[in-house]
Order: structure tokens, then C-alpha cells, then sequence
DNA sequence: GCCAACGTTGGC
DNA sequence: GCCAACGTTGGC
């Protein structure tokens, strides 16, 4: 099984949004890299860290799970959605999302904190200009991460 | 709101 | 295929 680290919005869809949904959608997507991950390496059963971006106390709010495989992203062809890809066809959908279901909420890991500890520098996250919505986190990242969101590795 | 870093676009 | 211009991300 696999670790990922997904970056969300608050404001968009926070990790709140998907307690209460227990299911969502992981819309919007529009990064090659990204979708890549999605498409080919996210398999239904993979964890994924939860992270808070663009808000005020950036950091890992929590944890999901992958629950499906990779599928056609219905906003790319939806003219009404921020997300709308003019030059996307039906017949070739260029982006893709899986959906992701709940699993707990953490205490805060914070950016900063990450940022201190020197046992998770290594992560993708914490790279100098990475921006990167989707990253892989090692085993070894996550053995280190998991103590620190109060849950079991 | 600023701006560094990165990704994409399109002319050549 | 190069690369300048432009757009976006995301922390601060």
C-alpha cells in the first residue's frame, strides 16, 4: 500500500467537508504530474495525508483513503465550472481524479513543525519551490509522520 | 497583496 | 526544439 499527500483548499474542500461527505471527488486537478499519480499509481486502498494549503495554518488536517480507481473528471467539461478545459474531449477526457473516502481527522501537523523536524525533510513537500498538489510520501516518511498525527503507522 | 518558483503556451 | 512571456501556486 501506498502513502500520498494531497493538498486542498480549506476554503474549496477541508478535511471537515469530507467527514461530513465521507466520500468525495478529488476535483480540479490540472497538473500533469498530478493527474499521473492518479491515473497510474493510486490504487483504491492507499493512504493519503490530508493537507490544508492557501489558509491560514497550512499543515496535515488528517487522514483518507483512495476508493476508487482513476476516472474522467466531470468539471473539465462542465463551461460553468472553474475547472473548465475547452480543450478537452469527451471522447479523450485529458484529466482524471479518483475519489478519496474519510478516515480520521489529526491534530494539526503544522507546515512550520514539518518544517523543524529533521526526520521528515526528506519530504517532497518540504523541497524548495515544490507546489506540487500530489506527492508521493516514502515508507520511511510515513513510519516518521505517523507518531506525530497521533495515529497508529 | 507580494513574489519566488514552477508549469504552460506559442512564435519562431 | 528553444525560450520568452505569461499564468498559477501557495507561503508569508
Amino acid at each position: 500500500m501506498n502513502t500520498w499527500l494531497m493538498k486542498s483548499e480549506p476554503d474549496e474542500a477541508s478535511i471537515d467537508d469530507l467527514q461530513r461527505e465521507s466520500r468525495l471527488p478529488w476535483t480540479g486537478v490540472r497538473n500533469y504530474q498530478a493527474r499521473n499519480f492518479m491515473r497510474d499509481s493510486m490504487k483504491p486502498g492507499d493512504r493519503v495525508l490530508f493537507y490544508h494549503s492557501s489558509c491560514a495554518e497550512p499543515g496535515i488536517a488528517g487522514i483518507a483513503e483512495v476508493c476508487s480507481t482513476a476516472y474522467a473528471d466531470p468539471t473539465q467539461f462542465d463551461p460553468a465550472s472553474p475547472y473548465f478545459d475547452s480543450k478537452s474531449l469527451t471522447e479523450s477526457p485529458r484529466w482524471q481524479l479518483v475519489d478519496v473516502r474519510f478516515v480520521a481527522k489529526t491534530p494539526l501537523l503544522s507546515l512550520k513543525r514539518m518544517r523543524e523536524l529533521p526526520q521528515l525533510a526528506s519530504l517532497q513537500l518540504l523541497q524548495r519551490g515544490s507546489r506540487l498538489s500530489i506527492t508521493p510520501v516514502t515508507t520511511a516518511e510515513w513510519l516518521a509522520l505517523a507518531p506525530l498525527l497521533g495515529v497508529e503507522p
